[in-house]
Parts: C-alpha cells; sequence; structure tokens
DNA sequence: GTAAACCTTGCAGTCGGGTATAAGGTCAAG
DNA sequence: CTTGACCTTATACCCGACTGCAAGGTTTAC
C-alpha cells in the first residue's frame, strides 16, 4: 500500500501521514526499490485509532505515548484509562469556565437592550463593556 | 506616564503594551525627547477594556474593530452586541460539542472497567479506544 | 514523447497571544 | 564614575497540528 492509497482509506492527508511519521505516531515504514513509503493494513488501524484517541480529546503526544507503551510490548490500558480520567477532569474543567463565559455574555446582551447607544458618552470606549 | 506605569497600573506587560501597539489596539503615543513612550490615562482605560473584553471572550482582531469604530467617532455599541450575540453561539456550540466528549470520555471509561487488560490481543493498539 | 498523477525531501508558513533575548541608550543615586 | 533601573529597537521563539511550496524522481496512459 502506498502513501496514497493509505490516505485514501482513512482520509489522513498525505502529507499528515509523513507528519505522524516525524512525530513518532507511525514507525517508519519499509520502502519500495525506488524509495516510496509501503505500508500495511496496520498503519490503517493505527491511524484511525490516532483520530479516535483525538476525537477523544488526546493530544498527538499523549497518543504518542499510548502507542510507544503498546509497541513496547505493554497492554496500556492502565496508562489510557489515567490519561481519560485526566482528560475528562479537563473537560469538566472547560465546561465550568465556558459555563461562566455564558452567563457574563448573556449579561452584557441584556446589558446592551436596556442601554441606549445615544448614553455612550465620548470617554468611555463602549459602555456595554465597562458597565460591569 | 512612561510605559512601565501603564504597566503597573493595569497588569499588562511591557512587552504586551507594545505587541497591542503593533497590532493596532493601541495607537502610536507620543515620545518624550529621549524617545520614551508616553501615555495618559485614557490608555489605561484602553487597556482595561481591552482585558474586559478579552475576558469576555473577544479576539484581539474582534476588539481592534470595535477601538476602530470608537476611534472613527461611531458608538460601536450595536457592532459590540452583535459580536457578543455571535460569541455566545460561539461558546454555546463548544458546550455541546464538549458535552458529547465528556459522554464519550465517560463510556470509555466505563468500558476501561469492564474489560480486562488481559483481553488486549496483540492485533489491537488498545481495546478501550478501539471497542467503540 | 509527453502529460498526468503519483511519489520524494526539506523547509517555511499558518493561527493567537504573547514571551524572550540581544544590544544598546538614558537617567538618578551614591 | 559606576551601578542599577528604566527605556529603545529588532528579531526570534513558544504552543499544536498541520499545510503549502519548491524542486525534483517515477510510473502509467495515450
Amino acid at each position: 500500500m502506498l502513501i496514497g492509497e493509505v490516505s485514501a482509506a482513512t482520509g489522513v492527508d498525505n502529507q499528515t501521514i509523513r507528519f505522524y511519521e516525524r512525530q513518532g505516531l507511525l514507525p517508519a515504514p519499509d520502502r519500495t526499490a525506488n524509495g516510496y513509503r509501503t505500508y500495511d493494513s496496520a498503519t490503517v488501524d493505527r491511524l484511525r485509532f490516532i483520530r479516535a484517541a483525538q476525537s477523544a480529546g488526546l493530544a498527538l503526544t499523549e497518543i504518542a505515548q499510548v502507542l510507544n507503551l503498546r509497541d513496547a510490548g505493554q497492554t496500556p490500558c492502565t496508562h489510557v484509562s489515567l490519561v481519560l480520567e485526566q482528560k475528562l477532569a479537563e473537560v469538566r474543567t472547560r465546561q465550568q469556565e465556558l459555563a461562566i463565559l455564558a452567563r457574563e455574555l448573556e449579561e452584557l446582551i441584556e446589558t446592551s437592550r436596556t442601554l441606549d447607544p445615544a448614553d455612550c458618552g465620548p470617554a468611555e470606549i463602549c459602555h456595554i463593556l465597562t458597565t460591569k
């Protein structure tokens, strides 16, 4: 399988596949006589795994760690569980931050309804954002 | 007021103030005889406004637009309202995405509890993330 | 024999919001 | 007269995950 076929099979761009190789997410592949990279179906699985892990919110470096553990012959499940727990905690934190931000935005929008643009004095910049 | 005093008054770093100037968020200030930037209290207000807008989730380019409107003599309130509405919509979208992500992470973690690491076949990479 | 559709390498650029560093000028205190 | 705290400029670097481009080699189709 050439890189383009892997790309077509996974939806991951050629350049991105080479980028992942440089980043240590994919091992250096075998080459054909003319230097083209050749892959087997394990690479397709590996790329699908990367996409799955990515959409689960893991960063590439975290995914690389999981893959390295696995490549070293260990079952990374325990490690993966820990990473997932940590990710969930981060997501929860971010959710709280966004909830606060959403409330603030609502308040500002509410304020902007009750304020008259004509009241914007020349000294202030925009009283919607500075009234608070 | 020299840049360091403005920095002390606002908590915005000297370098950041110069950076904002380059980004068009602050006008080119007057200079003393020896070339030092001098500011008046309006700059302090402007920086406070920038921080307020930033903590409301606006990007620097959006803040620059608001300030430019204001500097052009317009009351940017209507524009600000629109930007805020749009921001709120973005935040809502992001909240939904995070909610989905959180549910997925919970499921994966739940799965990892019921799975035995010993079941991790050599072919798969990590069955917590690929079971789904 | 030539055009297209592949593949290779290496390096630069993107986004946002800064932060760091170098190399120098200025000013007040002791 | 030197130390230290200011200030100036220009330039480069950081994070993450790519994306683009140049300049070339290879293979397939007509």
